[in-house]
DNA sequence: GTAAAATTAAAACAAACGTTTAATTTAATG
DNA sequence: CATTAAATTAAACGTTTGTTTTAATTTTAC
């Protein structure tokens, strides 16, 4: 394992964060299938032979960046999930306290540069419906485990609730937040401009109330 | 443009709902880069030439297939629609109502057939992720005239509610909608079993209920 | 400063793709 | 039954893909 977190000094390095930079880019407008090495070879300034140096095949490639991207927006869940506990003092946290600790770290990554903004909530969104088994691989090793965290916190504020209800409604919040950053670049279209793609704080905001209220009427009325 | 909804009778009918069928099927699962020409006609028990015979390209044949799809359940969306405002009696429609006739016909079509169950979902879900233009472009030409319906019927109900409001929540509740049906057959997986893949009609009611909660949330505190 | 290692560059390879062309078979018609 | 059009099959074409190989260049270490 490599030194990604720091800045690049080598040049070594420079090339090989231009090329998961890149990488991230086309990956996210065009999947897995539709990023071909001499793409992100000319882009990045660099030789098509020099992606399989560094990663060794386009597959690892790809996979490298995604962990890259997805682990410190998972890190900061579980950070906002125990800062939670902190302030609750032992008493179980709010279901908005959960949720929000569950979907505020993407749109904070989101809104941190212009040119991520839409890019990163594409990659997210294209990493649940991605064909490629490697990725769907690698999406139940890092989410299956997060799920678990999240589960356990919110058994915690609804004990009297049953374990299935409790998964679909999770399930659900964790769609609606995916399907939500998927479809955010349509929105405008779709509103004959009455909606802006700009503002992602407002959108996290929506998001977060849109899923606790969905929620919480999901396990009052496990089936309606 | 040819008779796809009665049975086929002629030889050349019949294989071609042989490779659309098929078309279906790898679509679903691999979306439209995963698809091949030469797996769709030896799973359709027929020549590599015959797709292009019959639709001319690659990307016909699948654009063909999804409309034969996405047509119907429009229109009983469309119907359902009229059915709720003859029963209201020119009272405006409940948000319930509503989205129960955005999201009812596809658990209904989901849950005709068990070859389909996952076929389908996956298949809507993946229309709103993959990358190819002419899919964008269809999908814009459907689901744009659809969602201008279905505003006209929120904006009835709920007057007082600001435009963006109305938009950005209906854009939630297709998310949500979209999401279930893209993780669907992840959900097993997740809850460690304790939640089955085989209930669609549960999980209609569950997705119904979600939205609805949350689509009110979200227009009664438009920023909290 | 020089040799070794690491990196970049250029070229070629085998495989798979959508598409096209031409030949063959099937169905329909008089 | 003969003939014509429609439908199917088989074979090949031109591209593009990820990967590998070979050579040139740059960086690192002594």
């Amino acid at each position: 394992m490599q030194n990604t977190t720091a800045i690049p000094s080598t040049r070594s390095e420079k090339t090989r964060n231009r090329l998961l930079k890149t990488t991230e880019s086309i990956f996210a407008t065009r999947g897995f299938g539709g990023l071909t090495l001499r793409e992100v070879a000319q882009r990045s300034q660099t030789n098509l032979a020099s992606a399989h140096y560094h990663f060794g095949s386009k597959e690892a490639m790809v996979l490298e960046m995604l962990q890259a991207r997805v682990r410190p927006i998972n890190q900061r869940r579980m950070q906002y999930l125990a800062e939670a506990r902190e302030k609750s003092g032992g008493k179980p946290l709010s279901t908005r306290d959960i949720l929000r600790a569950l979907i505020l770290p993407i749109g904070e990554e989101i809104a941190k540069s212009t040119h991520t903004r839409q890019t990163l909530a594409q990659l997210v969104a294209r990493t649940f419906t991605e064909p490629a088994k490697f990725i769907q691989t690698m999406h139940r090793k890092f989410f299956g485990e997060l799920c678990e965290k999240f589960m356990d916190e919110l058994r915690k504020t609804h004990p009297q609730v049953e374990e299935k209800d409790l998964y679909w409604n999770l399930h659900l919040a964790i769609s609606s937040m995916l399907g939500a950053l998927a479809q955010h670049r349509r929105l405008k279209d779709f509103s004959n401009g009455a909606c802006e793609e700009e503002d992602t704080h407002d959108m996290i905001d929506r998001l977060i109330t849109f899923a606790t209220h969905g929620f919480e009427a999901g396990i009052s009325k496990p089936s309606l």
